[in-house]
DNA sequence: GCATGAAGTCAACACCTGTTGACTGCTGGG
DNA sequence: CCCAGCAGTCAACAGGTGTTGACTTCATGC
């Protein structure tokens, strides 16, 4: 956009179209996010979407990449996990933060498609599970880990789905801190 | 099973049909469980499986209905929550139970899904979330049930597609005391 | 001027989806 | 005997899917 030196920067077909794709997927079900629609939005033909990536799963994995790339790294590896990083990030659009959209669509789209379930899986592991329970430290790291994530992740799939009554209305601040109590809980007597 | 009454309590073909739906939407995603493949399993046709319950839609209802009326009840208002229903449901194959198959993965593969999506969040509202909420008791009582089903959702979908680390070959009670401890680190403190 | 090759379009393919209406086979009642 | 009505089938519909191959458009190098 403000791209003003030798190179042009011009984004390409290809980068349109995959912008266009991880809307789609982040909104709706594989099955649902049809290479029509993505390719409408891209302004492009089917068949040329088709072509660029070779297959409609290659394309979920290329978007795959692209926005868990763009989120690394998801837990630094400091002490103060629980202030900096999980409280904060709850608080501008979760976990995980994508313009305009909420990756953990993409996770729930994901779990339960066996096209797409290895890629994920794998992915939480490694870039979120592995730093968390590094970052939580002492005797019992591991398992600490595992519950604070799993509180993470139901209260991020109810804020998203079912809706947090007791989040209604709260500031930012106030967010942070229902999750950061929590948190400490698990972290203490969980 | 057992009925050696006057009734036979023949299997009615709609009761075959539910079970054979109830299968295949736990198995698959919301598109991937078509009517056709429900009607072979099922060994009917396609056409009656329709005109049975009217729409997928409608069919997709009753098998919520019929999951997760065999659970019922699962927060009895009773004080001791924690030992009796969380932990023990847990043990056995998680909070919500059906032979040889994981109701979580209805709740993930609806969950996304339009069609679905409304009818699931509406059920789990009202058939778990405010029973917990009853249950758990005090003040703030909403927001602790909350958080404790955020855990327990959380919880439940990790072991199930990401898998818990902590939890591996553990006997049913150590499992139930895992789940135990946490719930109530998240009552008296989270 | 002309061939080349990339960028992109077009129309069609084979297949699968939920849904519909007309149909058969059968069983019980008058 | 007949006939109403239920259980279930059959064939087709309209529409949507990923995928394919032939086509155009256009800039570039010779």
């Amino acid at each position: 956009m403000t791209g003003k030196a030798a190179e042009p920067a011009a984004v390409t077909t290809r980068e349109r179209v995959i912008d266009a794709a991880i809307g789609q997927f982040l909104r709706l079900p594989y099955d649902k996010a049809t290479l029509r629609s993505i390719a409408r939005e891209a302004g492009v033909d089917v068949a040329y979407v088709h072509r660029l990536f070779g297959s409609k799963q290659a394309l979920f994995g290329e978007v795959l990449s692209a926005v868990f790339r763009r989120e690394a790294p998801v837990w630094p590896p400091e002490a103060d996990i629980l202030e900096s990083v999980l409280v904060s990030r709850w608080q501008n659009g979760g976990m995980l933060s994508v313009e305009g959209a909420d990756p953990i669509d993409l996770l729930i789209h994901s779990l339960g498609t066996p096209e797409a379930e290895a890629v994920i899986v794998e992915f939480i592991r490694s870039h979120m599970l592995d730093p968390l329970e590094a970052s939580v430290g002492g005797d019992d790291a591991g398992a600490r880990a595992e519950k604070v994530f799993a509180f993470l992740l139901g209260a991020r799939i109810m804020r998203r789905f079912i809706g947090l009554k007791s989040l209604e209305g709260r500031t930012p601040q106030e967010v942070g801190e229902w999750v950061a109590r929590t948190v400490r809980a698990i972290c203490e007597k969980g």
